[in-house]
RNA sequence: GCCGACGUAGCUCAGUGGUAGAGCAAUGGUUUUGUAAACCAUUGGUCGGGUGUUCAAAUCACCCCGUCGGCUCCA
């Protein structure tokens, strides 16, 4: 039997659980996910999370009285009969173009579906599914329709699996950005201040810091030139742009003064555009790079937020490359390239390729849009990505390639995008004079490879569970002194590591070792270094690093490997 | 924005209509500590905010704000 069966036959007997326990429900769809299954409901009532167990039970009653699923197909005019009073199946059927369809009884429940499912209920094992959580989910999707209410399980063939997968689950917790963020001391937020917007503590500002530093290095040697531009704008550039028109509701209402408006910047592209505009310019500068890390500010929906990964204020990595047509697989390529060097310097190592393309509303011509895709598959291809396809998923200007990185309990982040606009050099009028002299029309493309610091940073911290490498940790030693009279020594070896740049501390509060030992093995510092008599007569140190005691180094030999360590990132 | 849950000290939480609590943290002292929590004391709260019900509200109702899980969205 398929996993992927019993997920799905457990979402029957799910519905089929709801539809004894409340009868006038009116059912949705119900598919197996990863892990398990769902089923969307239209109740009478809301459900509480102390219902679940009331379901299950009921689940396994049902289970337990022992029926097959039985297939059979009907003719649409039955199914009418048959689903009337089930609007949500109905509309189902009228879409569905087959003149007959298949449907499946188990018991006294019967729905549309294609299958396949198990032979019998005798098949199910009853202690290894769980019904994990309600939410809330629009019927097909669309926001116009009525939201339906929606109970996730998770279901696996031994019960001893299902205890495995809500351990993990449990795990996967502890690594939670906001959870690590608040331990590290790194950021925060303040009702007062407004939802979304991070407050940077010292020591995540170091962090940003070892990112940007290590970003600017890597771009500046590929012909990346840093530029800087202002956080309000005239509110004329955005409506130049087009995005006035598609994103006004996401962006913070225009400041107004004097009789002129002026918006805080959702984007940094008009002006970058206008940069490339503030003089001739020529074929040969192309490609030309602008970079910048660039603050902007959304106005998200007060429902998307999430810790670091969705905020309404975020600096981007972002850059716009100017170029030649002709130039654009080069480019693309150049980009990818890059944004998996980077990733992986970063240690993430499992991440998945999106190619989007054209969405209902466009700008520019089937032809551009044609090309351009078909640029962005070509690149593809050559370097042999397995990607998949957001059909329709592309910006309004242009298709786009997206990496996303899976947060600790599996949910996507959009990191990397890489997206060719053909909209905005046409709409602020971009030209560059070519080899025979005369004007054309550059392609821009636009780049952020970490995506923002913030959601970065987000996926960064939960990736290494905190534990980060010493690269990246804002502390990245604690010194420990034994006691008193070795507070001396302590603060000499502290010296002899700041001079080769690492990031100490000499924990010398009034505590005794092992409760500094155990702060510092919270706080994820990398190497905790005990010092007394017996360091001070060999001039070495006590090594600790990630709970074990590496035993005594020399100071020397110390700072060695911390050096060789930091350096080896670059591998 | 939508559906649902939650909001008590800096943190983790107890307290279901009758005088706001614990542990950790912080502060002061004692102790000078050898690898995951020394000891004593002291601080610390408009119980997210507002309105209402009640003799009496952290507790009940309503509205708002915020957080969490989803949905939708993500230039």
């Amino acid at each position: 039997m398929k996993l992927e069966t019993l997920h799905h036959s457990l979402a029957h007997i799910l519905a089929y659980a709801i539809q004894e326990l409340y009868p006038e429900t009116k059912f949705g769809i119900g598919p197996a996910i990863e892990n398990g299954f769902y089923y969307d409901f239209d109740l009478k009532r809301s459900l509480a999370p102390e219902d679940l167990p009331k379901i299950e039970e009921k689940m396994r009653e049902i289970i337990k009285r022992n029926f097959p699923f039985k297939k059979k197909k009907l003719h649409r005019s039955d199914l009418c009969r048959l689903f009337k009073g089930q609007p949500y199946k109905l509309e189902l059927i009228n879409e569905l173009k087959e003149e007959k369809l298949s449907i499946y009884e188990s018991g006294d429940f019967v729905d549309l579906c294609a299958g396949p499912h198990i032979k019998s209920t005798k098949e199910i094992p009853v202690d290894s599914f769980k019904l994990t959580k309600i939410a809330g989910a629009y019927w097909r999707g669309s926001e116009r329709n009525p939201m339906l209410t929606r109970v996730y399980g998770v279901a696996f063939e031994t019960e001893k699996e299902l205890k495995n997968h809500l351990l993990l689950q449990e795990e996967a917790e502890k690594r939670d950005h906001r959870v690590l963020g608040k331990i590290l001391d790194l950021f925060s937020f303040d009702e007062e201040v407004g939802t979304g917007l991070p407050l940077w503590h010292p020591k995540g500002v170091i962090l940003r810091k070892i990112i940007v530093d290590f970003l600017d290095k890597e771009l500046t040697a590929q012909g990346y030139r840093q530029i800087l531009t202002p956080h309000i704008g005239k509110l004329d550039l955005w409506k130049t742009s087009g995005h006035w028109d598609l994103y006004r509701e996401n962006m913070y209402s225009p400041i107004k003064i004097d009789e002129e408006e002026y918006m805080l910047k959702p984007m940094n592209c008009p002006f970058h555009v206008k940069i490339y505009k503030s003089k001739i310019r020529s074929y040969r500068e192309l490609p030309l790079y602008f970079a910048e890390m660039g603050t902007v500010y959304r106005y998200e929906k007060s429902g998307v937020l999430h810790g670091l990964t969705r905020v309404r204020g975020f600096t981007q990595d972002d850059a716009h490359i100017f170029c030649e047509p002709s130039q654009l697989s080069k480019e693309i390529t150049k980009l990818l390239k890059t944004s998996f060097k980077i990733l992986k310097t970063f240690g993430f190592k499992d991440y998945d390729i999106y190619l989007s393309t054209r969405p209902e509303k466009y700008a520019g011509t089937l032809k551009g849009w044609g090309k351009a895709t078909n640029s962005l598959k070509y690149v593809l291809k050559t370097l042999k990505l397995k990607y998949q396809s957001d059909i329709g998923g592309g910006v309004f200007y242009g298709p786009k390639i997206d990496i996303k990185i899976k947060d600790s309990l599996g949910r996507p982040w959009q990191c990397t995008t890489i997206q060719i606009d053909f909209n905005l050099p046409e709409r602020f009028n971009l030209n560059y004079i070519d080899k025979r002299g005369k004007k054309k029309k550059p392609l821009m493309i636009h780049r952020a490879l970490l995506g923002s610091l913030e959601r970065f940073i987000g996926v960064l911290l939960e990736h290494y569970a905190g534990l980060l490498p010493l690269w990246l940790a804002p502390v990245q030693v604690w010194i420990i002194p034994v006691g008193k009279r070795h507070i001396k020594y302590a603060n000499y070896v502290n010296s002899q590591l700041t001079t080769y740049n690492l990031r100490t501390e000499v924990k010398d509060e009034n505590e005794t070792v092992s409760k500094k030992v155990r702060e510092g093995e919270m706080q994820k510092i990398p190497y905790i270094l005990v010092v007394g008599d017996k360091e001070i007569k060999t001039k070495s140190v006590r090594v600790r690093s990630k709970n074990k005691d590496l035993g005594e180094m020399k100071l020397d030999e110390f700072i060695k490997r911390g050096i060789i360590e930091v350096e080896k990132r670059k591998a």
